[in-house]
DNA sequence: CGAAAGATTAGCT
DNA sequence: GCTAATCTTTCGA
């Protein structure tokens, strides 16, 4: 295992925690024929079964939520509106449960296969810039390839998907927020668990 | 078994 | 700003 890999001790910490410390960080999917893409975290949320918008809310536990409950270091991947998948990562200890949605990533490597996968073509072009390419949870599942085969894999390198290392973001480029598309959580939906780079 | 809603996006007004 | 697209999961009867 690569030490740029980051391991369980760190999914481990609360999902507040990650949610803050995965700002900076390097998704990484590689594909079956052995393709890697890599892109850059700039946009998290954290989701917690005491908060109303979480898909595990009051410690409900449900076929599609269940990886939740897992100790931190899995992907949950949900499909949702019929149409789009969520990424996130399961954080904090067996039994109770955390996850961090990933919302937004800026693409570092593997930028064919990512339009590729993102249906771009001359009458859908890319966006100019790389910044608008993977800026919504379910663009950036799409463009890296991420879907439900992914529900549950381990993150320490050892499957098609995991997170790396990335270079430190220092407090003053943290920005923090209400989570997007949660109206129906009532007062929940003002918690301030929303991390994104500046 | 029927119904409703959803951690979104793209396209149009 | 508003809404269609599209379908799985979850909940109530």
């Amino acid at each position: 295992m690569q030490p740029s890999i980051l391991q369980q001790d760190f999914y481990a910490q609360p999902a507040l925690v990650v949610a803050r410390e995965l700002l900076g960080a390097v998704l990484v999917s590689r594909l079956d024929c052995g393709e890697v893409m890599r892109a850059r975290i700039v946009q998290t949320e954290a989701y917690h079964q005491h908060d109303r918008a979480c898909h595990a809310f009051g410690g409900r536990k449900t076929k599609r939520n269940a990886v939740l409950f897992e100790a931190g270091g899995v992907a949950y991947v949900y499909f949702v509106y019929g149409m789009h998948w969520m990424f996130n990562v399961v954080t904090g200890d067996c039994g109770t449960a955390e996850a961090v949605l990933i919302r937004a990533v800026v693409p570092v490597d593997g930028a064919t296969t990512i339009a590729r996968n993102r249906g771009f073509t001359s009458a859908n072009p890319a966006p100019a810039v790389p910044e608008r390419w993977l800026d919504g949870p379910a663009k950036l599942a799409q463009g890296l390839g991420l879907s439900g085969r992914h529900n549950g894999l381990v993150l320490d390198g050892s499957a098609a998907v995991w997170l790396q290392v990335g270079a430190p973001v220092a407090d003053d480029r943290v920005r923090t927020g209400p989570r997007i598309g949660v109206d129906y959580a009532g007062a929940d939906a003002l918690l301030p668990w929303r991390f994104w780079l500046a």
